[in-house]
DNA sequence: ATGGTGGAGGGTCCA
């Protein structure tokens, strides 16, 4: 039995509706999870999805900014979301999907602040708010006693490259934010503290590049390749032993009008 | 060292 999931930070579904449904026809992923989807509630595009096959779904979103949504050809229940940092962004929702063999998955779909410029709180508020971001996404682990027996997966936008493969050049993007240390290492600590598998990088050994953004500010993104992995899929660990692959799709960053964020799919075997 | 581009919304803010 197979399920697929996808992350991918849209920066605006509307916009780019033409390009989810190319994409959706063919790699049909079973779950969708998007980020800034820049959508209110009432305005979301619901029925192309409907028309894939994605029937249910579980969004997110606020005017202009931000936005989070969970689309799936699967069942999914119990769909939650948590006002991290208390400031009423739309950045988190989670559901359980009802994965093929009886499975219970419960997907946490994150789109973690950017962080500013300058990566010192006492002049960039918004560094800070990423630090504590990320502190509090502590609460949310792979295994919890209240949802015994259901596996999890996190997946979205994290905005921080953890490793050094994972900016094109880490001596240089030491003090830029998305890889200094004080966040990359807040990552690695969230990441075992939760008890998460970094899937991408179980089937992408850490030696090799792997990037997953491209600024939208340089011209010939695909020859400079000054990329960065700022999305992320982690799962529990019962799930990781089922990994089968995990998809970069570069060739999305040169679709026209395209997200400056690639999607991000992992299939397993069960 | 700096600025470069793109989206939302109709100011600039955010990335």
């Amino acid at each position: 039995m197979a399920f697929s999931i996808t992350t991918w930070n849209i920066n605006s579904v509307r916009l780019r509706m033409p390009l989810v449904e190319s994409f959706l026809a063919s790699a049909m992923p079973d779950v969708l999870c998007l980020q800034e989807t820049k959508c209110p509630n009432d305005a979301f595009p619901m029925a192309p999805f409907r028309k894939l096959g994605y029937e249910y779904s579980a969004i997110h979103g606020q005017k202009g900014y931000h936005g989070v949504a969970i689309l799936s050809k699967l069942p999914i229940e119990d769909d939650q979301r948590r006002d991290f940092c208390n400031i009423g962004d739309t950045r988190h929702i989670s559901a359980i999907v009802d994965a093929p063999g009886g499975r219970r998955i419960r997907v946490h779909n994150f789109y973690v602040p950017a962080g500013g410029d300058e990566p010192d709180r006492s002049i960039n508020p918004k560094f800070g708010h990423k630090l504590d971001f990320i502190e509090e996404m502590a609460c949310i682990r792979a295994e919890t006693e209240r949802e015994a027996g259901v596996s999890a997966i996190l997946v979205g936008d994290l905005n921080i490259a953890p490793l050094e493969t994972d900016v094109w050049s880490h001596k240089q993007l030491l003090k830029i934010v998305s890889h200094t240390p004080v966040e990359t290492e807040g990552l690695i600590r969230l990441q075992q503290s939760g008890q998460w598998v970094d899937l991408m990088r179980q089937h992408v050994p850490p030696e090799e590049k792997l990037f997953t953004w491209w600024s939208y500010r340089s011209k010939e993104w695909d020859e400079s390749d000054r990329g960065r992995r700022l999305d992320h899929i982690w799962s529990s660990a019962d799930l990781a032993p089922d990994l089968l692959s995990v998809d970069v799709l570069r060739a999305a960053r040169g679709w026209e009008r395209p997200s400056d964020h690639v999607p991000v799919t992992a299939r397993f075997g069960f």
